[in-house]
DNA sequence: TGTTGCTATGAGCATACACGCATATCCGCT
DNA sequence: AGCGGATATGCGTGTATGCTCATAGCAACA
């Protein structure tokens, strides 16, 4: 009796997957931390980035699609900035497992 | 004013991106929700899935230096099982996400 | 309306990786 | 040691997609 959860299905499977797809990518992440920081408009986010503008463009659109950010135009630009923290949230538990794994295998190097 | 935090290295976000690629593939997060039924056999995991056996065994290989499943050797066979809630926690989050944003979805159908 | 600046999108290339087949490695048994 | 079952790994293939260049759409302004 250790599991009463049932599997999930195929689908829901997929939309998780889909989902942390989102995330696998170090840019996309960098620009969500970019656009964490503040609205932010796409120049500056060449600027930062270094990535060209298409890629940022195609890339804010998955995001958006997602939901994870949102964007308004102002005049002929587009001013972006993240929506919601479920991204920090899921960075701070990772954050925690990373550590917690790096403490365990210092405590092996360095027995009591 | 409104990030006091600083943005994260070019290595942690890589270090998030490649937590995260691992679990955007539905075939490992299958392997986890089986795991996480109990301690588990290749072959009962070959019979769930119908994955290959070396498929599986190269995933949880992958799934083991992450330190989401361990394994001990039982004679000849390895016995396998999920290691620690993260996982869950994060599907929680995202479960979460992916419902509030389908009723925000079923709300603008239906308006008051 | 033509021009200019900003953004989105089609096309193409390179790379990463999921997945299976075949095979090597390893373990317990006789 | 030799054998049979269970797991790990080298190799090849197909597909997805990150990324860029070129271009099309679009908004403001002369």
């Amino acid at each position: 009796m250790g599991a009463p959860g049932a599997l999930p299905s195929p689908e829901l499977l997929e939309e998780y997957s889909q989902f942390f797809r989102l995330l696998s990518e170090p840019a996309r992440l960098q620009l969500l931390c970019q656009l964490k920081q503040g609205p932010t408009d796409v120049a500056t986010l060449i600027d930062a980035t270094g990535f060209s503008q298409s890629h940022i463009s195609r890339q804010l659109g998955q995001l958006q699609r997602a939901g994870l950010v949102r964007c308004e135009r102002e005049g002929a630009r587009t001013i972006w900035q993240a929506d919601g923290d479920l991204v920090d949230e899921l960075c701070h538990l990772v954050q925690n497992r990373l550590k917690q794994r790096l403490e365990a295998q210092l405590q092996r190097l360095e027995p009591a």
